[in-house]
DNA sequence: CTGAAAGCGCTTACAG
DNA sequence: CTGAAAGCGCTTACAG
């Protein structure tokens, strides 16, 4: 049904071989063959078949994106972010959500490479990646990380800049008084951890000294998806650290406790800002619609996204296959609002 | 490096048509045949080639989403939904964002036949949709629309019960006293159109007079995208309504309308519900964050999302090829919360 | 600068 | 029940 590049070259007079290079830019051909050609071209309006090409060159110009919990916005961003950047190089994006299952992860790497993608990007369920040595040992596939750094695999990776991010927010809530900062994380993290070494290097520069019990560190072993968060580990954390009676403001790890805690705070009608201050690491769109509506250091999971796109791409087109392993650090910024 | 049939076949000792065969249960094989072919595939850790058989078979194994508004969460839920029914039959979704742009919309539709999908579904950006006709006359392309219903074009169709969700809102609105509800709607197309119908049956059947100054219908022209809609045409619409002091409930038509008009009754310090009654067609995470929270005719997007899987998939596999199309609506519920 | 030809790894009539 | 062979539509050394 649909016309073959046979025919374009019967058409033109010339040889398959011919057409092949002028529709690919390949070789040099003399301006009237191609130009003959290219009237063949928009005479039968020929589209080269991209599954014949793909097949070919090896190659399914697609990648993959394992996600470790869908449901969360912020790697909904991250995303579409990739995808955008992806499809300037004409690639699609497959996106496989893991729901926190580190069985799922791998299952999914499985099927993403045994139908033949041509990289792979992953926000990792749990930092423990080894098996990826494994599964890519016969498939030459680059792999980018993710918002998550993960060990026994080494590979490009973009993240935030999680130390400074959690800094500037502590700093603000040291400069607004607060020297009793309850840190809240749901998980206990590479990221978490870099965000928790900003809270220490915020308060060692105000000169006060971090009481550890402020500090609750979440499980990475809980499964935890935004939709059932609304009394997680991060509420009974909130509830914890509130009912001690000590701290006078609050800052969770990520928008995933964001949403316990400030859940816990609205039930039991606990003020804000006047008798507890709140600010959270991840921005949402729902920070702003609460009252007050709420301080955040804002990620850019879009740019992260994207990002990642582009060194991937460089991977794939050998562009940089000598180059080491590159972190890209991705910005953090505050952005304030009424909750503090 | 990779291993193919034909080694597969020499270790065996049969043809690589046998191979195959046995690979795909295309054909009776002898019992001890198949144990040599299955031993062989085993023993060389054969994966087949996915780009040879999807070349040879004329199939990219990927469905196109292309989607109005990839901002709203929504859509994003649909996509999640599509993905993973998608997913079972062995199809990757290549997601392509139109920001609310029809001329978007069209080169993306034409860039994913281009590079060969299967399928598409589409959640258009404007209704009409006579522009398909053409583009896809010479692909035997199935569609599935979700959401909004396009003219110009038939095919399978995914919608909520727009209808009868916003009758139950307003029917609840009504059974709590109010007879003035003002609904607002930041666009005008087929969707808004069954849901003020709902509106009409709801005060039809309290036997209540509409006053068509309460129904504000928006503007399909204007690009909204969930990020910029703190003030965009909703939060007017709400000021409007508002400030003509007749009104003592707003319903808002979906998760975009909702953020403007809520935003503008923030803003002003109306309160809810108090002073003023609360409701939304989309439920959305953030309802249940604000104070008060706030009630919502819930739609659901991820099984929207299956079921365009599931039809999609039945329209290629030639399931129901003969049959004429079909239009699935989803149910939708009244999540009461207390904002009324 | 151009073309004839091999070949990528499958599937699928067709013959036996 | 099994196999030999054609062929899907490209790209790419290779020869001239």
């Amino acid at each position: 049904m649909s016309v073959s590049i046979k025919e374009v070259a019967k058409l033109a007079g010339v040889s398959v071989a011919t057409v092949s290079n002028v529709l690919n830019n390949t070789k040099n051909v003399r301006p009237e063959t191609k130009a003959k050609v290219e009237t063949a071209v928009s005479q039968l309006n020929y589209q080269i078949n991209p599954l014949a090409r793909n097949f070919r060159k090896g190659q399914s110009k697609v990648i993959g994106f394992v996600v470790s919990d869908l449901s969360n916005y912020f790697f909904q961003n991250v995303a579409i972010g990739l995808e955008r950047s992806l499809s300037e190089y004409g690639y699609h994006v497959a996106l496989m959500d893991c729901k926190e299952s580190k069985a799922l992860e791998i299952e999914n790497v499985r099927n993403l490479l045994a139908s033949s993608v041509d990289g792979l990007v992953i926000a990792t369920t749990g930092e423990d990646c080894c098996y990826l040595q494994l599964i890519l040992e016969n498939h030459d596939v680059p792999v980018v990380f993710v918002d998550r750094k993960p060990f026994g695999f080494t590979s490009d990776m973009v993240l935030s800049t999680n130390n400074e991010g959690a800094y500037l927010g502590i700093k603000y809530l040291i400069s607004k008084g607060h020297e009793k900062i309850g840190f809240i994380t749901s998980r206990n993290d590479s990221t978490m951890k870099e965000r928790i070494e900003g809270y220490r290097q915020a308060y060692q520069e105000a000169g006060l000294k971090v009481n550890e019990n402020y500090i609750m560190t979440g499980n990475n072993d809980i499964s935890i998806s935004q939709n059932q968060l609304l009394h997680g580990i991060a509420y009974t954390q909130a509830k914890q650290l509130i009912e001690a009676g000590e701290v006078t403001a609050l800052f969770t790890g990520n928008n995933l406790s964001s949403i316990g805690a400030y859940n816990y705070l609205r039930e039991v009608n606990i003020p804000v800002p006047d008798k507890m201050a709140f600010m959270t690491f991840d921005d949402s769109f729902w920070l702003s619609m609460t009252t007050p509506s709420i301080s955040a250091v804002r990620q850019d999971p879009d740019m992260i996204g994207s990002v990642s796109g582009q060194l991937i791409y460089e991977r794939i087109s050998n562009k940089v296959s000598e180059q080491p392993n590159r972190i890209v650090r991705i910005p953090t910024r505050l952005v304030l609002r009424y909750s503090v």
